[in-house]
DNA sequence: TAGATTGTTAATCGATTAACAATC
DNA sequence: TAGATTGTTAATCGATTAACAATC
């Protein structure tokens, strides 16, 4: 192969803050947003890798997926220097370099809080069960739902928190418990050596020390949504 | 009371668009960002009413739901003069105008495209069935799934689309199936006059004409999460 | 070498924060 | 009037885009 990527190692010096620890890509001073796009880097090119493409250019993975060109090579360039001039990326190795980055080549084990609806689809979600993610307990306050199970997970009582994180090396965690429980049960994951939680319930977390927080209340996706509805049912501006 | 908050009309005179329109606040020119957080204030406010809480000034607000004071103030003031100087802003009527501005004021029917796992626990997720959302037809290619009910609703092959989303009067759609599946079904809502799209298909679908999307991959949040995930479990760096 | 495409620097654009005059 | 808090303008900060030199 043609392509000779570099190692992490020297192409990351502008990793600041990584390379003073030797290790690769440090989280802090990069931005959600640019994490979110290189996760969404990793999706395009896994699906580039089952169609047997073996190298692309940015501009080429734009055209394909909808990016910015220019912004792939910023947001990659922020980590190594995963291509080669004049040849594009290889795809296989950007993929590679993506997933250690993204800390998806290993797998977290995650426990859900919160068994209703939601919480129990999410146990269910494929997403949540492939790869590099495992549902590995549920927790719900309903004694009705406690020691049965819920697709592939037992239902245990929140006080079990510490001890079922203990054992099964959980350390993510989704949040589905209505409004009010919530943030009481975000301090119990914290307490239990949880370090990051996406959090589903219709409250604003801030963070905890040692527990980074997402927060992804649907209705507010939703309600995006039904603002700017209308923009397109309408009829064009009047020419001035 | 004391509170004399301005009528939409002539506060609103730095909406420019919107002014020229003669209604109030047009989509266009307005951050999706600010739209969110209008929704998280709206939520904040919901929450304030209940408690009886009758008057409010951005910076309470602030603390009691770790939002920033300026910002609040910023974001409102794109669309009226909501409060009263000195005084604050009052919560009901506060949250009123907000409702309208976000659309929440009428009741949006939704369909649901993809009766898996995720599909049908949205169709039963109390937040998508509640006040301002319904969910009115759900839609699956599986025959077995076909003409049977899932929570509210009845599933429908896409087939029908048109014809249901007619009838039912639905505007806006959940998209749940495998990537695959999403740009075709998407294309499909689009025709059958759907304006506005929730995608949780891995894949970003851009914008149809007439038909917003919002792409909501749950498994990059959970990466994005994967990737911060570090930072807190270290030990601080050594001081220089 | 000529052509292509990266990594990077500079320019632009947009969003957040700070500061304050307006005013209840 | 004095105190409080808004709405708004100006300053800062960060993110995106454009342009191009480096180089395969």
């Amino acid at each position: 192969m043609s392509l000779k990527p570099t190692s992490p190692g020297p192409g990351a010096r502008s990793a600041r803050a990584a390379s003073r620890a030797g290790r690769p890509a440090l989280p802090e001073g990069v931005s959600p947003l640019t994490v979110n796009r290189l996760s969404v880097y990793l999706r395009s090119l896994r699906q580039l890798l089952e169609q047997g493409v073996r190298r692309i250019s940015s501009q080429q993975l734009g055209r394909a997926f909808h990016l910015s060109p220019t912004q792939i090579r910023k947001d990659l360039a922020q980590f190594g220097e995963f291509g080669v001039r004049g040849q594009g990326y290889d795809v296989a190795t950007l993929a590679d370099h993506l997933s250690a980055l993204l800390q998806v080549d290993r797998t977290h084990r995650l426990v859900i809080v919160g068994m209703g609806n939601l919480g129990t689809a999410l146990a269910r979600f494929p997403a949540f069960n492939t790869g590099s993610f495992v549902v590995v307990a549920g927790f719900d306050s309903d004694p009705a739902k406690i020691g049965g199970r819920v697709g592939p997970v037992t239902v245990h009582a929140i006080e079990e928190l510490p001890e079922v994180a203990r054992r099964t090396g959980a350390e993510m965690a989704i949040l589905a418990v209505p409004a009010a429980a919530a943030p009481a049960a975000f301090r119990s994951l914290a307490e239990a050596g949880i370090v990051a939680v996406l959090n589903f319930a219709p409250v604003t977390l801030p963070p905890l020390p040692g527990c980074r927080v997402k927060n992804v209340d649907l209705r507010i996706q939703l309600e995006e949504l039904a603002f700017f509805r209308t923009a397109a049912a309408e009829p064009p501006d009047p020419p001035v």
